[in-house]
DNA sequence: ACCGTGACGTGTC
DNA sequence: TGACACGCCACGG
């Protein structure tokens, strides 16, 4: 149990804001919430994993890499995902990714 | 209670 | 550039 249930909802709850065809960081979300941390957040979408419907596939670290692949059922069904919405993958990395990259702030406008 | 281990990020060298 | 240290916070052993 985590100390703030919250947390994992409100991870959630911006991760599924994410448009498609669009991707974020953790590092973002972490920033957004203003609490935790960049892990955390990782730790959150884990956690988040069986029994939801959130895009966990267009959250990937800093540099676009698709980090958290092996935690999907299938190993390869991120980079699926991300491409079935247009998002190129290549090497485990999001191609273009600063132009798909998506900032949780644009909510705040 | 201590310690290693994460779907991480930033600063330094 | 690339490697490394360190901060981050929760969890399991």
């Amino acid at each position: 149990m985590p100390k703030n249930p919250h947390y994992i909802e409100d991870v959630q709850d911006v991760a599924r804001t994410i448009p498609e065809g669009r991707v974020t960081t953790y590092g973002a979300i972490a920033d957004f919430l203003t609490l935790g941390s960049a892990r955390m957040v990782g730790w959150a979408l884990h956690r988040s994993l069986p029994g939801t419907e959130v895009p966990a596939h267009r959250v990937v670290n800093r540099k676009g890499e698709l980090s958290g692949r092996n935690n999907f059922a299938t190993p390869t069904l991120m980079q699926e995902r991300l491409e079935a919405e247009g998002v190129r993958v290549e090497n485990d990395r999001i191609v273009d990714f600063d132009e798909k990259f998506w900032s949780p702030t644009e909510l705040l406008k």
